[in-house]
RNA sequence: GGGCCGUUAGCUCAGCUGGUAGAGCAUCGGACUUUUAAUCCGAGGGUCGCAGGUUCGACUCCUGCACGGCUCACCA
């Protein structure tokens, strides 16, 4: 009977797999001691001329990517968590036997290697393998090596697969751990303590969005996940922190779109003493930081417009922004209904409840926001729409709030906070009428941040980041998805068994 | 939620106006001691997203569903 070759990838791996054990080899082991990570070595030997043997042996690890066999000599690489590199041996190297065995290792298999670094006469630095290990057998095949992983929902889903083939996706998280890296170093050499403060919340508060809501067990009720951290980190200003921030998730129970995530990274910190006019300043100084730190330069392109963050950046009220921007005149001075059409025709889907102030910022969103590529500080943010932002003297139906636009996106609000107590329990009730004529995204009434405000909130300014945003103009992506490692996917139907 | 588009081998993709599937990489067998998209010879591999329908015959046409993408709506 003719032996049955089996072809399939799967199969093939799990044989060998099964082989190895009942040949008495671990296939799975615990440690290995690296003396290198690739990364060194190439800066420590990467200078050597072709064809040098440098008797020097290391140690490295990590996953075989090719294979390119020539009888008893091969040529392989290998990719550790920095750099990748050549890996040479032959059957005089390693035996006949060795030898063997190694070229039956398979692509995605991680190894521990030791042996002599040198230099190709093509002069490609490798490893000469003279010891090697299987640190962990892979079963299954990874995606093809110069396609890479293409599919958007496979490279979402097992991310972990994208990250092993698509180089340029590890980049893009690189970039964003030294984007978060920079602003804690900042705001922490400004003086910023980092503080957490909760994620289920009794009352969720602090932005215009509809919570997820859970159910606390043990003391049969409800919490919501927090929309925002903003009351509480001002609560920590009453108690006299007065340069604090949080940087972590915020939770909105909306659409999914390519500028939304359900789960996303925000950056808040407050400080007291100061207005929206410092705080302008604060994030011009801080952004720049980042994106000079980042990109080298303040000057780049974000999906075919320019951004320059040289200071200082343009400021316009809302109103200039929609006349620079969107080429409308709107003003206060209008009637509802002369606001109402203009907000119609620019395509917005006026509610019956809009006021003035909603409609002017409905305006400004539909045809000034996305031509912005900025950054601009958009400034004077209608009462209406801030429910937490304290008014203008001489304009009470205007708050002192600014939003920086850059790229057309919305990248973080900032406002001199409201801290009138009986200013602010106006507000909330406002907001508590909404909510009962059906506006889901309105706020809470939060007893006990009115009875903090009422202990003495310093004078303070306040702003926010959004993380997943401001790394999706660092590193030119159109979707936030592409930002965000485990972006949120509907669960697959069925998932591959046995 | 609406509209448009997509889903074919492990991966990347072809597949015309309907005649029951192809390539490259990967895998398997063979040759090969300096390659790097190694090369050369040979082989295996498909419920063509799922379920119905039309038809002598469906990857192809129709309907529904699932998942995904874009977009609108929604959304600090």
């Amino acid at each position: 009977m003719e032996e049955f070759l089996e072809t399939d990838p799967l199969l093939v791996r799990k044989k060998k797999l099964l082989d190895l054990i009942k040949s008495g080899e671990e296939p799975f082991k615990k440690r290995f001691a690296r003396t290198h990570i690739i990364e060194s070595l190439r800066e420590k030997f990467g200078g050597i001329a072709s064809g040098t043997e440098t008797g020097e042996i290391v140690r490295i690890a990590g996953r075989l990517m090719t294979f390119r066999y020539h009888g008893k000599a091969t040529f392989a690489d290998i990719r550790d968590g920095s750099e990748r590199i050549q890996l040479f041996t032959s059957r005089d190297v390693l035996g006949e036997k060795l030898y063997k065995k190694f070229c039956d290792l398979d692509i995605g298999d991680i190894v521990g290697i030791e042996g002599e670094v040198f230099k190709t006469r093509r002069g490609e630095l490798s490893v000469k393998v003279q010891k090697y290990e299987l640190l962990a057998k892979a079963l299954r095949p990874l995606p093809e090596k110069w396609h890479g992983l293409r599919d958007i929902e496979t490279r979402y889903r097992q991310r972990y697969v994208d990250l092993i083939v698509n180089e340029q996706v590890r980049e893009i998280f690189i970039i964003r751990s030294k984007v978060i890296k920079l602003l804690r170093e900042f705001l922490d050499k400004k003086g910023f303590i980092e503080v957490e403060t909760p994620m289920l919340q009794p009352v969720p508060g602090g932005a215009t969005a509809r919570p997820f809501i859970t159910h606390h067990n043990a003391l049969d009720m409800d919490l919501y996940m927090r929309v925002a951290p903003e009351l509480y980190l001002k609560r920590l200003v009453v108690g006299g922190f007065e340069k604090v921030y949080e940087l972590n998730r915020n939770f909105r129970n909306e659409g999914i779109s390519v500028r939304h995530n359900p789960e996303f990274t925000m950056l808040e910190f407050y400080q007291a003493y100061v207005d929206y006019n410092d705080m302008m300043d604060l994030v011009e100084d801080l952004l720049n930081y980042v994106v000079i730190n980042v990109k080298g330069t303040l000057i780049f392109e974000y999906q075919g417009m320019e951004l320059n963050f040289e200071k200082p950046w343009e400021r316009l009220t809302m109103l200039e922004a929609i006349k620079e921007y969107g080429n409308l005149e709107v003003s206060f001075d209008m009637e509802v209904d002369e606001l109402r059409k203009i907000a119609e025709s620019s395509g917005v889907d006026v509610k019956p409840y809009y006021g003035k102030g909603k409609l002017i910022t409905e305006i400004f969103e539909k045809t000034a926001e996305t031509k912005i590529a900025g950054p601009v500080i958009v400034y004077d943010y209608p009462e209406e729409v801030s429910p937490l932002a304290k008014k203008k003297k001489d304009a009470p139906y205007l708050t002192e709030h600014f939003e920086v636009i850059a790229g057309g996106l919305e990248i973080g609000p900032s406002f001199s906070e409201l801290n009138d107590p009986v200013d602010q329990a106006e507000r909330f009730k406002e907001q508590v009428n909404l909510l009962k004529r059906g506006e889901e995204e309105a706020q809470h009434y939060d007893y006990d941040y009115i009875r903090a405000l009422e202990y003495g909130l310093p004078p303070t300014g306040g702003a926010g980041i959004g993380i997943d945003r401001l790394v999706m103009l660092l590193t030119n992506m159109h979707s936030i998805r592409e930002v965000i490692l485990f972006p949120h996917l509907r669960p697959e139907s069925r998932v591959d068994e046995d």
